[in-house]
DNA sequence: TTTAAGTGTGTACAGTTGTACACTTTAATA
DNA sequence: TATTAAAGTGTACAACTGTACACACTTAAA
């Protein structure tokens, strides 16, 4: 005997769970049909809608099942007090690790950011930009970034993000045997990381003058294009 | 009266015209049915047979005409011959000017990333690996690299790539109206590959003995979890 | 001119889709 | 204990799916 709220809540998770398991499996999360995801989930058709009115509501679960689970690994993170020299390395490996040990999650993740519906896409980005807002922070408290003042904070999360995202795809494309090619991959995504925040600290003092040389440059032409 | 193959062309294009339109309109290329691609090029669905054997083999063209787009733009840039201190802003404004002109291919791009058979992920990847390469390697060429000994290109170019495709995914994503935020965008990234090219101009003096110091910090620690 | 090949059409069919409606079963409430 | 609300079931249906088959028409080759 179950309680009510239980067992809602047990269907409820069968179904999201369900849905992952086919995009771990291949399938694209927007080619998802209702029934077979019901079906997965032990479950008859009509009792998809005592829980979600649509495959995109339940697409917004799972942003949000994924958006805690960031937070999670930020936490996680946190706790472990990474040492501040081998910071960077150690936190695209942890990141790494987990993305293996939650492939559908970050999966879903990848295919939301370009399918999905509108509302989802810009879930997703939110719970993306939260993190990597958050992950800056860190590595600036921790003294990678010796000064806050003239960088754009913003535009560097938003590199991380794309660094780092583009590189889950490219490792769940993987199939998963080839560790040596995962490894590459880690490698060089350190190193993109690394020299990322190498830029960042040199920003405001020789970044500057580039900028402006490149201003002025660009006021006095104006009109590139000769096609 | 038309020539046979003429006509075989024309439908072809026809139906690979229709997809882009359909992915333009906000569907998932993943999710497209033949059915609909048929009807929309203005042709009875069984005729799609006598062009494709699958949707998925109308995707690989589509990745093939997306391979000659990219070519086109490069092969235009050079033409233009941008000046060096005002390359990086140009060329990613010209860029970002290509998106917005041939959105539905540039959409089908970012779907074909995380969505699509295998075959057509590594197929787009491979494109977008030749165009970074190429786009480093100019970039080289024309003096923002002072030196490629010691630097990984290959790294590099990927980070470019991840940087700007995930630029185009943002930007194809907002209303089209809003000049403003585009706008916002395009100057988020020109900053973004700014500082990563001044993050690669420091690489092999800075970057070494950080990278010395973060592996020898790596050795000794060796498994940080603790989970 | 006859033949062959190829492009497009019409009909057909079995399988799947979302969802409406009436229902059973179960747990919480009164 | 009787009542009510909610979770899940079963049946049904019209719309859509991919694709097989036989056919019509047009161009290219014989």
């Amino acid at each position: 005997m179950v309680s009510q709220i239980d067992r809602k809540l047990r269907t409820r998770k069968a179904l999201m769970d369900s849905a992952l398991a086919l995009v771990a499996e291949g399938s694209h999360y927007s080619s998802l049909s209702l029934r077979e995801v019901a079906k997965r989930a032990g479950v008859v058709p009509n009792a998809f809608y005592r829980h979600f009115k649509d495959l995109d509501e339940l697409g917004l679960a799972l942003a949000d099942q994924f958006g805690l689970l960031l937070r999670q690994i930020m936490r996680q993170a946190r706790l472990q007090g990474l040492a501040a020299d081998s910071m960077i390395s150690d936190s695209v490996n942890f990141y790494i690790e987990h993305v293996q040990k939650e492939p559908a999650l970050f999966r879903f993740m990848a295919q939301s950011l370009t399918g999905g519906s509108p509302a989802m896409r810009e879930a997703m980005r939110n719970e993306l930009g939260h993190f990597a807002k958050e992950m800056v922070m860190d590595l600036n408290r921790l003294g990678i970034l010796t000064h806050t003042s003239g960088i754009d904070m913003d535009m560097l999360g938003h590199l991380v993000i794309h660094t780092v995202s583009g590189t889950t795809t490219e490792i769940l494309d993987l199939p998963a045997s080839s560790a040596n090619m995962i490894a590459a991959i880690l490698e060089r995504t350190i190193k993109q990381v690394r020299l990322i925040f190498l830029g960042a600290s040199g920003w405001d003092t020789e970044s500057e003058k580039h900028k402006k040389q490149e201003d002025k440059a660009n006021r006095k032409k104006k009109k590139p294009k000769s096609e």
